[in-house]
DNA sequence: CGAGGTGTTGAAATATCTCAAGCGCCGTGG
DNA sequence: CCACGGCGCTTGAGATATTTCAACACCTCG
């Protein structure tokens, strides 16, 4: 029974004591709730605080001197922004919420202290951090390899796994918030060939999304498309429950 | 007069004194000469040294189930193995030569021990992961979201400018030991199609890619085709010189 | 009730790929 | 020294995936 998303989340990297837990608890009391499409971070702003996504779904995107744009990350609940980016001088994408979502900012120094003291908390950041770029990996040989099907399968077995690991997804089933608009600017599609390729998933009976919810009725047949491996996740050292 | 492409590469990011340089001079102090498409990191592999690239090209890439390539990043000189990847069970990727190269390998247990002794190191090196996290990034907003001649362009921007923030660029000028089809690899594209590209450019007197060195010949044509802002590769300290 | 965002569909336009062939260069082996 | 094979580059023509443009239906929210 875990109080928190943050520490379901980095407890699948790391196993943490009851005393780094309670201290993660507490840095998360700053907890604000904000409304879908509200900015979290915005390109060139200073970094300050680390927001961590307690509830609702967040995305990193940036925008293309043609007006264009490209979505880089998905942020799901126990996802949090790139801590150590503070070294950089300024940011360089923008980070906005998807849905109504409840999110709590650590003040970075407090964060730094924390994590100096608890090995197993570095451990568990660092861990973390190297997923995400190892996500960001797998989304470049998608989107240069891939093509559009195989592209939609790939996200959406990366997106259930993810949402399974921290315990929001039933077997063949989870929320899944995002409009074709959404999805097309995460994959480097257009909305209107989005919407064909989610028609005929939904013919070939291998998964339907719609209302907001991905439903799989074929696993077997989606992964093969996707051409999914889901090593690149590195596997939670125990999952969920 | 630095004697060593790590040594140039992280002074950009911070500053260091004369007893780290000597530190990473002598951590460096192994030194292998590999041929052209040695591999020094498989998928799969256990990881263990970190591998500096001293001199000459690598690439990280990946490959497809249907056997598909895509090359992820490319490593000059100065550039290494992620360091910290050793928390993850397995490598994901591929590292492999693309032309004769010399390499250093740290042992990974030394190089910690450097890394935590040395804060100036530890922030180096902190920095170093980011930008490459930048790039990814950048890659993504690129594969989305460029067609194809933009994203010549910008790769070829982003090279020449790396090559120039460690000494290894003249104004308009700099070796590009890439064939078109790794060119073709790193882009998503046929190679095919990338040598129609290299023609357009060439013959509308922007840049010139031949005999394995670049030549820029229009360098605002060729941003303004890119679309390219350099942020992303967030600048060195000071200039090389 | 109207407005705007989202999803749906069709038809034409276009970027990129595929297949196929030929050329030039270079290192190797006879 | 020449012949050969292999690799990288070049070019053409036709095939295909994806985009673009345009229209409409649906739903929610004000």
């Amino acid at each position: 029974m875990m109080s928190n998303a943050l520490i379901r989340h980095l407890s699948g990297y790391s196993r943490l004591g009851d005393a780094e837990t309670a201290l993660l608890s507490a840095a998360c009391k700053n907890v604000r709730e904000f409304p879908a499409g509200h900015h979290l971070i915005r390109e060139g702003d200073d970094p300050d605080p680390v927001f961590v996504i307690l509830e609702g779904w967040a995305c990193g995107y940036k925008i293309l001197p043609d007006g264009g744009r490209q979505i880089i990350s998905f942020l799901l609940p126990g996802d949090f922004c790139d801590i150590h980016i503070a070294i950089l001088h300024a940011i360089d994408h923008n980070i906005m919420t998807l849905t109504k979502a409840s999110v709590a900012s650590l003040p970075r120094a407090e964060m730094e202290v924390l994590i100096q003291a608890n090995p197993n908390l570095t451990q568990a950041f660092w861990w973390s951090q190297l997923v995400d770029q190892s996500i960001l990996r797998s989304w470049i040989a998608s989107m240069g390899r891939r093509k559009s099907v195989e592209r939609v399968a790939h996200l959406m077995c990366e997106l259930y796994i993810r949402m399974r690991n921290i315990g929001l997804a039933s077997d063949d089933e989870c929320k899944m918030p995002l409009t074709q608009l959404v999805l097309a600017d995460a994959l480097g599609l257009t909305p209107v060939h989005v919407n064909r390729v989610l028609r005929v998933l939904k013919k070939a009976e291998i998964m339907e999304l719609s209302h907001g919810s991905l439903k799989i009725i074929d696993s077997v047949k989606l992964a093969e498309i996707a051409g999914f491996d889901g090593n690149y996740l590195h596997e939670r050292i125990r999952p969920y429950g």
